[in-house]
DNA sequence: AAATAACGAGAGCAGCGCTCTCCCATTCAG
DNA sequence: CTGAATGGGAGAGCGCTGCTCTCGTTATTT
């Protein structure tokens, strides 16, 4: 009976009740459900591990299980498959990144957008530094016949780039946000649609061209940091690495029109 | 009599006569030598094969070896691991990227420095759009436990940079080469002496500002061209993916100094 | 108390990288 | 031209993987 697959989909984390309409939230009355919440913790915890020690792409259930102290068929009752486990880490990676900037960009005072800008960007890199085969696991090539479902990732994967806009958008309207002296090239009419669609989507002030700029500073961002993490600059080359990140952020920031960290508002 | 491993070095492509000091040169007399020769460049091809469709993670050689028409065992006779295959196709994807650029570089005036950099940038994109498996290989993570040694793929390897580093340094002999109207941040001191290092090393006259805003426009290139081919855009934001790169190049010249393409000389 | 659902164990399948042994054909030395 | 050395393919095998299925036990619901 393969529907039993289909059935074991009901177990996972919203249980409905037989009436129907019970409440999505966790209910652990009984032993039962609380036994199977803090499996569902430890595989995910033992999964995190995993992924930070050996890589993605050495993640295997089976490895889990036994740490688990199961027999590998056994983590099947709580994870379809190998992928919904790479599924979850990854939500699980992109919330701890997306909580660790929004600590770092809560604690520059609002005003300070160019500091704001520098935290989001020491955020992104230090925790890339600190969980590299996690950061990989986000941002490197995607785990090959994996496509992430978009309805459970978009939410935690737009994180970073949600600050980012805040700060953008918060620079524009406290008239702090300024295009550099030179000005920027023509706006192609396909691409000015793109940005008219998310200035509503996101309900933004921030005019086509400072757009654009800032969408080439969060992608400038996560190509120095991935250069870095992924060991692009040759092992001779750029040493004091920390200095390197300090000054691209400089020059992002100023690409991006914000004002230097730390200035008179 | 694990040895014949290490013999069988002997045979792949630098096969040194009994004399000892014969031509490294590939020497096909026999028809074993070229059968051999035939087999590498076959079990090379498939390999690329199997790396566009299906990617690094799951390039088996068990499955070159169906394609080859032969038992998984026999590719061992030319081809020491499966990691030394991801060699093998690494440095094949660094030479044909290079290949690319050199020829789109190549086909823009000398004098034009905006133009090669947007020739450079857009042959890298257009490479990497082409075949994205083998770019992810290249500047995705890392394939995990698995080490490129640098003694045989830093020379293909760095061809993208090489060129880059030679409009930039080109431009700025010819004076064209200019920080814009803002200046740079201040350089630290580590930072100041990796790039005394970079500009002694490839015999450079650009000055640290330039130099490592280079730097700069090099990984925010490739950043570009990762989240692109990564899907880090997500399906609904840019559609305009071709202006988006050219928006970012257009400023990308700018940040590192360069005039823009087609400027009067 | 009976029925139902959850769950762990175990066997099993196909695939993987890699090793080793065996055997045949080619090549080379004398 | 003959005998030794070498190259290379076939096959079996080891341990690993993801995943499926069955079976017996235990907890929960009715």
């Amino acid at each position: 009976m393969p529907e039993d697959r289909i059935a074991g989909a009901t177990d996972s984390g919203v249980a409905a009740g037989p009436a129907g309409a019970a409440p999505a939230a966790v209910r652990l009355r009984t032993p039962r459900d609380r036994a199977r919440a803090q499996t569902e913790a430890d595989i995910v915890r033992l999964g995190r591990e995993h992924l930070a020690l050996h890589g993605a792409a050495a993640l295997s259930l089976r490895a889990v299980a036994r740490d688990l102290g199961v027999v590998s068929s056994a983590v099947y009752r709580y994870v379809e498959s190998r992928e919904e486990l790479l599924t979850l880490l990854l939500i699980d990676a992109y919330n701890e990144l997306g909580d660790a900037v929004d600590a770092a960009v809560g604690a520059v005072p609002e005003e300070d957008f160019g500091g704001r800008f520098a935290a989001l960007g020491g955020a992104v890199r230090d925790w890339a530094l600190r969980e590299p085969s996690r950061y990989a696991l986000l941002f490197g090539s995607p785990v090959p016949g994996y496509r992430a479902p978009a309805e459970r990732t978009t939410g935690p994967g737009t994180r970073v780039i949600t600050a980012l806009i805040g700060i953008l958008d918060g620079a524009f309207r406290a008239g702090r946000l300024a295009a550099t002296g030179r000005r920027g090239p023509a706006m192609a009419a396909g691409l000015a649609g793109d940005l008219a669609k998310i200035r509503a989507e996101f309900g933004l002030a921030v005019p086509d061209d400072l757009l654009a700029r800032g969408a080439l500073a969060w992608t400038s961002l996560f190509g120095a940091v991935s250069f870095e993490v992924f060991g692009q600059y040759g092992p001779g080359t750029f040493t004091a690495r920390e200095e390197l990140f300090g000054h691209h952020l400089a020059v992002l920031a100023d690409v991006a029109g914000l004002p230097a960290a730390g200035a008179a508002r």
